[in-house]
RNA sequence: GCCGACUUAGCUCAGUGGUAGAGCACUCGCUUCACACGCGAUAGGUCACAAGUUCAAAUCUUGUAGUCGGUACCA
């Protein structure tokens, strides 16, 4: 079989996902076991606008692998994909493409052309992002791709809104929202970025106090003068905003102003009078202890106006333009150019007392990064208290769900739960799921989920339904339900006949097979946005949680341990990644991140993995070459596990040992645990142990013809056919076994190298499928996952093996310190006990093999002359190298002394610690015991090396 | 302001109440017939600092410093 020297990801990545698609792996009805458990996941569905990076990637390697493991376990398994309309994002990209071609805004088009336009982007760019998932590999189930706006998820929508409307949950009233005056929509507080502003001010101002001998005085006189003799100084930010001030205010228990109280001020640049209030909210200690109040533009100004009776004047338009209650001179003018303004004209009035550097954070529109608004706006909002109590409850009384990591997530999002404020859930965007509710001439409100429904409610068919839609949020909340099915009680039947693509299976038991949901993977960023609402939805509208288990996955930060950004243009396109290095890699790359904790992406670490990869490759290839005669036995394999050598009762050891292992990290979240473990088995258990063992069994009989050119040096393809005996097939029967076990442990992670290869192996067949799947196609991701065998772990195979490997790699040591050309070959003398040297020789050739050995000589008592190189073995060994010509006393004597001392910072510790009374009364019994035995090793091996130093001298 | 996390080898990071680990980089030696994206052998750490608990602390507690997050308020 030909095979190339160096793994090239792009072929597997070619081919074998359309194969694995098209058969339909990915789809939960490849299970044939009824009574198969289930296993779903729903994707965080990207914006169909975006395009993969880096936290993608690591997301939904971590889904994936989740998914194809537990599908290899034998469950019935659905990881669901699609995107989200994502209002903002979409509307402003369109909105430009739109300015761009046809120099239109979408209010020129109109709502309808306008929404038809998003449409037509969607469906000719929306599917970047599902490419790209294809590339990654993922093992979606693409029949049942959903997306928030399909008419399921929107009737979904239109429900849980009437519903919540019907039982008061869903209100209508105007509040200071935050308002962005480019997006021209109001946010939800957690759309808001907060950030320090660059030139922060304080302005203080005087207000003139009038009072009732000088009101006649002030409105007659232009020249203020005789107006009062007292002023009130109000430190603001925004001092623009005093031309929307209603009141100033004070705290009661301030002396200074209080006989203010009850006086009212003349506001300047006004011809209004407003009143100066006491209200406990006001800090005497700040500022002024004078607080100016504008109930239509701050949210704690609003509350105290709500208290005091307060007139809320709005002064600016929503682009943040002051309007005609600013005042003639104000009117039309932008939010910072009026602020200007109304200090220059302070200044004149000799009103402008002072203005102090302030540092001050400002809300940022996390879209557009423009500076929020507070406006008085009305919008619809979700009250959150019945359902913030769900969520508190569930983590209350059965700690779900579970975070990983718990700390400090669990904490956190209860914590936010408990100070949960009403949800503004109205947009205004055209992009997205209208608000189910209509208005009659009256304007009167209709809640429904149809013009239908509304009609019948009023009466009348003259309605106009509401111009806003809801927040992208809200549809996502209702995703792990939405998507599988669910459309409201009473409206299952509708929703089968709704015009669902037909591409889409709308099976009517998904949401009984697949939800709850078993595991969520996703961002710190969306604990609350998302997640959390996800929760609440869940429990009111299906009486069950969403999820078990929630894994927060960390930041993949740029290699300076920065957040890469779009600003920045530090980001890294995985993608580019992909190329360079293979998917395969990369995915390790990211799955060998502890769960839940940011990392710096390094491009060596994927390189390491990359050649991790083409290990593998070549691991395979070489057993490859030699399989002639052989074919995978899993029962022979079995059955050899207490009669064959060493090195195979051992590396079966090793790989059941590693399977258990691999899948309690799975089962607990710490894929990196898992990634390590494989990593270690297949590169040092695997490759430099096992292979090299049994190295010359399996090439046994194998002609390697030199190859003129170069290439393909090995290759029994072209020669005769070679004869193999009947032990070099069985050897060769264990290492393809062994290796396609290894395969399947590492397929989770590393899909396309796996399959590749495994496809390549002589014998695999669809009978080694799990039992779900033994009529499918075969493919390593139907195969059943290993899972580890107790009875196959061998502890005394592992024990006998680390101590054939120190005394190979104790002579190696020797080789190397002592300058030995490889082509050198050796003769060693050992001393051991018995056992040990029945060890040593049944491995005897091996052994020779791995040292550059010609001769071994066991014995009880060392005899070699005096230069030798020497060296001690765990359990009593000792070793010699006769180097006569060979050696350097002088290099001897340091390479011993660095032993020696090595081993004599360990005894000093020991010394101490056995020396102490208190550690060996109070210690347990066993530790002390060991620190005891480990006392006596490391002194003998000291007094060995002592002994092999002085006599060469 | 409040809450939290982190600080371990040159770099990026695992880890644990009882002998400190990996990958990469570094040093030395190898074209040994799967792989130089490789093989073998070294070197490298007071586990941020201080106090406490303990027979024993890098690990638990408290404090300090630095880094980074989240969140609230800000007239």
């Amino acid at each position: 079989m030909e095979i190339s020297k160096t793994y090239d990801p792009k072929v597997a990545e070619r081919e074998h996902y359309k194969r694995w698609e098209a058969s339909g792996f990915f789809a939960p009805e490849i299970n044939q076991n009824a009574d198969a458990e289930s296993f779903s996941i729903v994707i965080p569905p990207p914006n169909v606008t975006g395009s993969l990076h880096m936290g993608h990637a690591l997301q939904h390697t971590l889904m994936d692998t989740l998914t194809r493991w537990k599908r290899m376990r034998g469950y019935r398994t659905l990881f669901l994909v699609g995107t989200d309309h994502a209002g903002i994002s979409t509307q402003l990209m369109v909105t430009k493409q739109l300015k761009k071609d046809e120099h239109k805004s979408p209010r020129d088009i109109g709502r309808e052309a306008f929404t038809a336009k998003v449409w037509e982007w969607k469906k000719k760019y929306g599917g970047e992002i599902t490419r790209q998932i294809r590339h990654e590999g993922l093992s979606v189930d693409w029949s049942r791709e959903r997306f928030t706006m399909d008419e399921s998820l929107s009737k979904a929508v239109r429900e849980v809104f009437v519903r919540l409307y019907e039982e008061g949950s869903i209100y209508r009233g105007t509040r200071i929202v935050n308002w962005c005056p480019k997006d021209k929509t109001v946010l939800s507080d957690l759309e808001v970025k907060e950030e320090k502003a660059k030139d922060g001010r304080l302005y203080y101002l005087k207000y003139p106090v009038i009072d009732a001998k000088a009101r006649t005085a002030i409105w007659a006189k232009s020249d203020g003068d005789n107006a009062s003799d007292r002023f009130i100084t109000v430190a603001t930010t925004r001092p623009e905003t005093m031309l929307g001030d209603t009141a100033v205010a004070v705290n009661p228990d301030d002396d200074r102003y209080k006989d203010l109280v009850g006086k009212t001020i003349a506001l300047p640049l006004t011809n209004r009078e407003i009143p100066i209030i006491a209200d406990e909210y006001v800090e005497s200690e700040f500022g002024t202890g004078a607080v100016k109040i504008t109930p239509a533009h701050d949210p704690n100004d609003w509350e105290l106006g709500e208290r005091h009776g307060l007139e809320k004047l709005v002064i600016m338009n929503d682009d943040a333009t002051m309007n005609e209650t600013a005042g003639p001179e104000f009117v039309g003018l932008d939010r910072y150019v009026a602020r200007e303004k109304v200090i220059e004209k302070f200044g004149e009035l000799g009103l402008l007392e002072k203005i102090d550097d302030y540092e001050v954070t400002l809300p940022h529109c996390e879209r557009c990064k423009t500076v929020i608004e507070p406006l008085l706006s009305e919008q619809w909002f979700v009250k959150m208290d019945t359902l913030r109590d769900l969520a508190l409850d569930l983590m209350r009384k059965e700690n779900s769900p579970r975070f990983f990591p718990e700390v400090p997530h669990k904490k956190v999002y209860t914590a936010w739960l408990e100070n949960l404020k009403d949800w503004t859930i109205s947009r205004q965007l055209w992009w997205g799921h209208q608000i189910p509710a209509w208005y009659d001439v009256q304007g009167n409100v209709f809640v429904a989920s149809s013009l239908d429904e509304a009609a019948e409610k009023a009466g009348t068919r003259e309605l106009t339904q509401d111009e806003d839609v809801l927040d992208t949020w809200f549809s996502s909340a209702l995703w792990p339900f939405s998507t599988l099915g669910w459309t409201g009680e009473g409206n299952r039947q509708a929703a089968e006949g709704s015009g669902q693509p037909t591409a889409n299976r709308q099976s009517p038991t998904d949401l009984s097979v697949f939800y709850p949901t078993d595991v969520l993977v996703t961002g710190r960023d969306i604990l609350f946005l998302w997640v959390s609402r996800m929760v609440m939805t869940g429990l009111k509208f299906t009486g069950q949680k969403p999820f078990d288990d929630v894994i927060i996955h960390g930041t993949v930060l740029d290699k300076n341990g920065q957040r890469m950004s779009k600003t920045k243009g530090n980001g890294i396109d995985p993608l580019d990644v992909f190329d360079k290095y293979g998917v395969d890699a990369t995915r390790m790359t990211l799955a060998g991140s502890a769960t839940g904790v940011d990392f710096a992406w390094r491009d060596e670490r994927v390189e390491s993995f990359r050649n991790f990869a083409n290990k593998i490759w070549n691991a395979t290839r070489f057993c490859l070459m030699n399989s002639e005669g052989a074919s995978i036995d899993l029962d022979a394999f079995y059955s050899f596990s207490n009669t064959t050598s060493l090195a195979d009762r051992w590396i079966l050891s090793r790989l059941n040992k590693t399977a258990k292992a691999v899948n309690y990290a799975l089962e607990t979240y710490q894929f990196h645990e898992a990634v390590q473990l494989l990593y270690h088995f297949f590169w040092d258990d695997f490759c430099d142990w096992y292979i090299e063992l049994v190295k010359d069994e399996i090439t046994a009989g194998a002609i390697y013809a030199a190859s003129p050119d170069g290439e393909g040096s090995a290759d029994t393809g072209t020669a005769e056919p070679v004869e193999v005996s009947d032990e070099t097939a069985a050897a060769r029967t264990r290492i393809l076994t062994v290796l396609e076990q290894a395969l399947r442990l590492l397929h989770p992670f590393m899909p396309f190298l796996t399959e590749e290869l495994w496809q390549k192996l002589p014998g695999v067949s669809s009978g080694m499928h799990n039992s779900a799947y033994s009529s499918a196609g075969q493919s390593i991701m139907l195969t059943d996952f290993p899972v580890g065998d107790d009875a196959l772990i061998d502890e005394q195979a592992e024990r006998e093996m680390t101590s054939v490997i120190e005394l190979i790699s104790r002579i190696r040591n020797i080789r190397s310190e002592m300058n030995i050309k490889p082509g050198e070959k050796l003769s060693v003398h050992v001393a051991a006990s018995g056992s040990v040297q029945a060890i040593f020789k049944q491995n005897e050739p091996q052994i020779l093999k791995l040292a550059r050995a010609d001769r071994i000589v066991l014995t009880e008592k060392l005899d070699v002359p005096k230069a030798s190189a020497k060296a001690v073995l765990g359990g009593g060994g000792e070793i010699a190298v006769p180097l006569e010509g060979l050696i350097d006393f002088e290099k001897e004597r340091k390479r011993l002394q660095n032993q020696i001392e090595k081993l004599d910072v360990e005894l000093q510790r020991l010394n101490g610690q056995l020396s102490n009374a208190n550690f060996v009364e109070k210690a347990p019994m066993e530790k002390v015991e060991a620190l005891r035995v480990r006392q006596a090793e490391i002194e003998r091996q000291v007094r060995a090396l002592r002994h092999s130093s002085e006599v060469l001298v």
